[in-house]
Order: structure tokens, then sequence, then C-alpha cells
DNA sequence: TTGAAAGCGCTAACAA
DNA sequence: TTGTTAGCGCTTTCAA
């Protein structure tokens, strides 16, 4: 076997023979300090900063059988509550010595399962799943991997742990909402994923049981869009007739449908309330600002992050699941 | 030495065993399938299936000394083009088997070190970072690795490729395309990052080459939000006086500098001519629709995907540096 | 086309 | 506190 050694690769044993020393010390001084003399450890590190030596993490997980990587997947980052999850995520991870390795569902159910494969191939520690709902073939490998598993976003019964929130709640507290100030009228807008037709359910169960009218509740195509919202409040037009409530399963949706009715002399909140959801920067800062419901998402990532980290590191052992709240914000579009 | 084994791990000698072949036929059934007979290599995929084999890339990575994931830098992923820029640079890695590895500097320089020193760790094959400005220390790293490294939303002299556009360029495009419509006041809004600043640098520079009067060029934080667009706007209220012409360095700031504007009774576009930069949806679909400088994102992606694949497959040895065009909208803003 | 041996760079386990 | 030994699970290399 020749030498397969890459270019300009310092390894363990370079640092170590460098500074006089085995290689595991070398390992001791760089993931278990405490464990190593003062002074050993500053001769190393000394070494390690003269030779530029970036550890193998690699290898380095091969052996220890830990990645300290953990793996999320999400349908898009596109959308500011998946940015703020992530971010809060990936912070909370870093303190802790993880990293965050992100893919993209694209709120495709099916291309879920090819991520999972590929990603469980990386070994990772944990892994983040959004939305309660996975295939069978999903669950089947992530039983074998045998690793924590926390589902966010959503509301049920977990593989392992969630920290999320109850789509459908949401639906009918915004019905409650409008109901409560008169509305007898109303309409939804939602994306066609599961958690979105979850809020739609939701919504337009508590309009029938209070005997409202639903004059409209069309489907847009998952992830929303401003000019979705503006095509979907086009088409509603002629039904819309006085004081009517509109629920938008996204702050775009919702600010895309403000616009039209507005071009078409519709008064916002008048002739039509509306409400969004996600509580979009757009929503507060736009004129009107439009009322939204409100869910802290980096929250989210946050107790994510410290359920996992919890099972990882042995200090929990019991299923979790965490009840995040969620708020409605009243402003001038109701 | 004990047994090290995690629990539920089918390795590939599991699979090799069940088959009744060499663990280096497996490999070769998923690696290299063609130099395998169509017998063996169903026989041992039916395997394979069975047990539900998911091969360690840890593993194989180490042995190989391909991770088969390239690492890539952004600011952020709140912000539409970058959003634009993972998505297309994640699927073309896909599809020629590559993951991409995302991290996020936040804006953050010194922050872009500790990032590359986790990330080299884990021995991605290839790197991608934004901008064009990399510290001393990172520049030493990246070197050491010897990997193939591509700079993007930026010009200049890359540390190895680079695909980007020319950010004092559209500066100076922006200014022109108000001076030919008579305009000579003028105003920008600018985050403050590097390459915003840049573009921020053309445009004064152009309008004081042309005898035009800067009324304004307030640095924002960045990311840039809606309520930095309007507070700044409000600050410049006194000065505007008529026919300014306002540069925002991201369609956010436009949109809130609009919304302010109205909302004093200041005409878009008569008493104030706007610009952003990034082609949101918000500028295309909010009323007036705002004119703003677009970039392909995604073309981005695909090109620094497309450069870094083919220096991996050996397909191309040289330095490359792409740039990318832009544009300018024209929207009921100007 | 298939297999056997060796080792990628690191850390767990045990010993001193 | 430090060192030694034996792998982690795979792929490279070489041989049949």
């Amino acid at each position: 076997m020749g030498n397969r050694r890459g270019a300009g690769g310092v390894r363990i044993a370079d640092v170590a023979a460098a500074a006089g020393v085995a290689p595991m010390t070398v390992s001791r001084v760089i993931n278990t300090p405490d464990r190593v003399t003062a002074d050993t450890a500053a001769k190393v590190r000394a070494v390690i900063v003269r030779l530029g030596y970036v550890p193998n993490l690699i290898a380095g997980g091969l052996s220890s059988r830990r990645s300290r990587m953990i793996a999320a997947i999400v349908p898009t980052i596109a959308h500011p509550m998946f940015t703020a999850l992530f971010d809060s995520f990936t912070e909370a991870l870093r303190g802790a010595g993880y990293q965050a390795m992100l893919s993209l569902s694209g709120y495709a159910p099916e291309r879920e399962e090819e991520l999972v494969r590929a990603l469980l191939g990386r070994r990772p520690d944990a892994i983040l799943l959004t939305g309660a709902e996975h295939g069978a073939a999903t669950r089947q490998m992530l039983a074998e991997a045998a690793i924590p598993v926390v589902e966010i976003f959503d509301a049920g019964k977990p593989i392992d742990m969630l920290v999320g929130f109850d789509h459908e709640a949401i639906g009918v507290a915004v019905a409650e909402y409008f109901l409560v100030r008169g509305h007898a009228r109303f309409a939804v807008f939602a994306a066609g994923d599961a958690r979105a037709l979850a809020r739609r359910r939701g919504f337009a169960a508590r309009v029938a049981l209070a005997g409202g009218v639903l004059i409209g509740d069309p489907i847009v195509a998952a992830p929303s869009t401003i000019a979705a919202g503006r095509a979907a409040l086009r088409a509603l037009l002629p039904m819309l007739g006085e004081r009517a409530a509109l629920f938008c399963s996204s702050d775009l949706l919702a600010f895309g449908a403000i616009v039209e009715a507005r071009a078409h002399g519709v008064d916002v909140p008048g002739g039509l309330g509306v409400c969004g959801f996600g509580d979009f920067e757009l929503g507060a800062a736009s004129e009107p600002a439009f009322t939204t419901v409100t869910v802290e998402a980096a929250r989210i990532g946050r107790e994510a992050a410290s359920m996992l980290l919890a099972r990882l590191q042995g200090t929990a052992v019991e299923r979790g699941v965490v009840q995040v709240p969620f708020r409605i914000v009243e402003r001038a579009s109701t």
C-alpha cells in the first residue's frame, strides 16, 4: 500500500512528533483539555498553531462514532420562519460544539425519504424534521439509525420528540377572532402544504359551526407568494359583499390580498378584514400594517436544539413534547 | 478492545456475508456498478434492501479521501438572493452526487475564519465563499487545504475561482440611469456590508462626477430591513426638495422608503424616484411596483457548482472568473 | 470480474 | 497524567 496521504495534510502524528508527545495526548489537548497538564497543553497548542493543524473530524467521527453533526430538514429557507428557526437552531448547537447540516425538502413529501437516507449516510448524531407526517420507509430508517429525532412546527404523536404548535387550533382561533367582531362572511387562502391545510381546516370548521358563510377557500401552490395572494383576491372579488373576513396561510398571501383589494377600491379593514400568518416584517412595516398570527420560530429552534442536546448528553431519556404558544397580533387590517 | 459497534448498525461486511461476496464487491455495486456483473449487482442490491443497509459515508470518506461534500458560507439566508443561490447550488451538486453544507457568517467578517476552520475539519472536497475579501488566516488555511475554492457575488482577484458581478459598476449604472432622466439631487441608503458599500461608492462617485448634489448617504445595519428604509427616508425628508433620486442597497430598504415617502405625502416617482436592488418579489408585486437592479442569483449558484465540479472531475484546471450580468428593471417608482 | 490485504486519521480502552 | 494498542467501516491497491 503506497502513500495515500493528500497534499498539505498535517496529521495528529505530525503534531505529536513535533511536540514530543503521543498522538493521544494531542487528541486530549483538543478534546478533553482538562485531562492534560497546562504545560503539555500549551506546548502542544503552540505546535498546532505553528503547523496549521486542522483536526480531521471525519477520522475522529469514525473512531468515536460521534459526528458532532445534526441533520435538519426543512421545506424551504425562503420563508422568514424557517430562516429564524435555522439561525437559532444553529446557534444553540454551535455553543455545544455541534454543527447543523441543512437540507431542503421543498414541500415534496416524497423527497424527504431520499434526503433522510442521504443524511443518515453521514451518521448525524441526531436529526430534525419539519412536520409530523412521514413515510413508513423514513420512520423505518430513523428507527434503525437509533438517534434522537425531533419533529418541529406541528402537533401530533411524535416519532421521538416534538416542539411545535397546533395548526388547526390556530385556524379556530382566527375564526373566533373574526366572529367576535361580527363578521358573517369568511374566506381563507391556504398554500397546499399539510400544515397550511390544517390551519384552513380549523378555520373552516369553526366558521361552519357558527353558521358563517364561507365565500371562498382556494388552495394555492406552496411556497406562497404575494402574486398568488393578489390573484386569489381578484378571483374572490365577486363574492366579497360586505364586511368579509379573510384568513391567509402566509403573510405574503395577506399582503398580496390587501394590495389587490385596495387596487380595486375595497377598503381594508372596512370592506374586508385580513389576517395573515407568520408575522413577517412586511406585516408590521407596510401600510396599512396588518393583523397576523405570530409564533416564536426562533424559540422552536432553540427548544429543538436543547432537547436534542439533552438527549445526546444523556441528561434526558424520556420523550418530550413541547407546545409553543401562538398569538394573534392585531394591526390595522382588522 | 471490546465491541465498539453501535446498535442497529448494518455494515458492508454484513451485506457481503449475506450475499456471499466480498465486502469490496458490495462497495463496487454501490459506487462503480459497471465493474460488476448484472447478476452480482442484483443479488447484492436485494440484500442491501432487505437489511436496510445505509453505507457509512464517514468511513468511505476517510478511506477514499473524498467526502462528496462541498462547504458553502453565505452571510444570511434571510435574503431572497442567497436563498435562490443556495437552492440552485444545492440542486446542481445533487445531480453529481455531492452535498452542500451550509454555514452562515452573518455579515461578521471575523466569524468567517472560525467557520472555515470548522468546515475544513470535515474535509469538504471544495468550498464556496461569499465575497472576495478574506482574512490572511482564512487564505492560509484554504491554501493548505488544497481544495477548489469559488468566491461569489463579488468582483476582484479571486483566491481560485470567482463568479459574481461588479458592485461599483452597478452603483455607476444606477446613477447614470437617474442622470439621464434629469435628476440633480441624489441620495443612497446602503447596508454596512462590503458589497453594499461598493454599490454606494460607485453611485456617489458617478453623481459627483456629473456635478450632482448628494443630499444623503446613510449607512444602515446589515441585514437590511423595511423599517430601516422607513427610518432613513424620514431622516432624509427635510433635504428632499424636488425630483430627488434614491438608490437603496436592498429592495427592503426601497420598499420602506416608498411606504414612508407616501405616508408623508411625497409622490413616488413624481417627487422622489426610487431604485432598489435584488429584484425581490416585493418589488414587482407591491403597489407601486418599483424599479430595481436584478442579478441572476440562481445562475451564480449553478455556475459556481459547475466550476467546482469541473475541477473535481479533472475537467478544468485553470482559474476561472465568470462575470454575471446585471440589469435595471424599470417599474413605476422611477 | 472478484477477492485479500492494508491503511485512511483518529479515539476508546487499557496499561503504566 | 501520559502512552500503547487496536480498531471505527470503508476503499485503494494489487493479485488472481
